[in-house]
DNA sequence: AAACGCATTATTGTTAACAATTATTTTATT
DNA sequence: AATAAAATAATTGTTAACAATAATGCGTTT
């Protein structure tokens, strides 16, 4: 008989320690919500190992945990690009964000404790100062965290990943079609959102989220429309002489 | 100008090409539904390379994916297991599986069109089949393929890819603490869930969803429930001499 | 000067050898 | 004979060299 003493599971925990794969992973995460990295950026190897100063081997596993998660494109022979998603792609993480938070929503709101509150009212306030100071890179990811924040209070860790990868892949989106007006992030949802979960309302919960994601998808709609004017413009547009 | 021919985009298609990686991810996903591979068991990297007949490099690669989906737990320096649930961990399987499922059936019920109702229909044909040949296996992996299918019929990529991920890991669950009973594939509900998508009625389809997934739940419970019993008597009973 | 083909360079993909760690067997000791 | 220590074997982790492919630059041709 085994003694099965501290077995490392990592069943919901993805890696069983924070690996350097895992960090290389969280550290591009982390630059595409922040829109430091664009999409179709080349990731070059070479450039990666220097970056974080490890071998290729962990810089390969980690791209290749990325393309699975559909933030990067990994093209045989060709390299690693920050993922472009098109209008259908996006449409499909607009979709995805629909049926999961809402969803989330209401199973948080029957399970929330008041020192959650605390944590989710301070990062607003954090939302409020980024939004003062006219700081928009951070709003855009605090305001990604938000989403992320109110996952990680269900105590899923699954929807908490799964949200986490929709979120990353929204910043994608925003910066792909985005325009850079701030209309994305709405003052005084978030806080509407908390405090309706706090009153213990859930069908009002539910509701504020699902319109605040359908709003973000309009606004991207718009840009998209805007961008695509622009492009056919550009293309066919300008004097024929 | 570049041309921009044919861009292989992966933003929502995990791997561009079917490749050797996920050619293994695949067939190790298929024996973990199928419960041919059990928790615990150990994936050696040497046997992984006879059976599939690649090098290791690859075979390290898919270990990697398996693991970042929560398949396989990768222990340092000792290797690959098929991941073995707890408790707390089946719990968020299927808190996941009641946020996401039940939407996605609301989804569905909009957009379903006749051809779908019809791949469907003949699917839950090929169940009755395996029930009626008491052939568990088969009915296992066609009640968990039944969700996914679902899934996929609703056109979303990222859903289709976390319902599989959510299936999967639900085979493991109940290779856990599953009794060998069949209850948890009733007979007649997946038909009952298609007829009610089909007569255009959300609130009763998601309702019959959500249902069945507490049945599945329930099951589960009172089976890990007995479960635990036996292991006590297995630990502390027995005569003192 | 533009376009094509060729050679060179750079980058990615793969393999194999080596290092480090864990598992197993053997041997020695009580 | 049972236990513990040591040696051996097996397995995983890492590195570096090599192969294959794509990108680049150069010279030639028209």
């Amino acid at each position: 008989m085994k003694p099965e003493t501290n077995h490392i599971n990592a069943f919901d925990l993805n890696l069983q320690t924070d690996s350097i794969e895992k960090r290389i992973v969280e550290r591009i995460f982390q630059a595409v919500i922040e829109q430091r990295l664009l999409p179709n950026t080349k990731l070059s190897e070479s450039k990666l190992c220097q970056t974080f100063e490890v071998g290729r081997m962990h810089v390969r596993r980690a791209l290749l945990l990325l393309s699975s998660q559909g933030i990067i494109d990994l093209q045989s022979n060709r390299g690693a690009f920050v993922a472009s998603p098109d209008q259908n792609q996006a449409s499909e993480v607009f979709e995805a964000r629909l049926m999961i938070e809402p969803a989330l929503i209401r199973t948080l709101t029957a399970s929330i404790q008041p020192s959650q509150i605390d944590d989710l009212s301070h990062h607003i306030n954090q939302e409020d100062l980024a939004r003062q100071n006219n700081d928009r890179t951070n709003l855009i990811r605090l305001s990604g965290e938000f989403h992320v924040k109110l996952a990680e209070a269900t105590g899923n860790t699954i929807i908490t990943e799964t949200v986490r990868q929709l979120v990353t892949k929204t910043s994608l989106i925003i910066g792909m079609f985005g325009s850079s007006s701030d209309a994305y992030y709405p003052d005084g949802e978030h806080q509407n959102l908390i405090d309706t979960i706090q009153k213990n309302d859930p069908d009002q919960a539910v509701a504020i989220m699902a319109s605040l994601l359908k709003q973000m998808w309009a606004q991207i709609n718009i840009a998209t429309h805007n961008a695509k004017a622009n492009t056919l413009e550009d293309i066919l547009g300008g004097s024929l002489k």
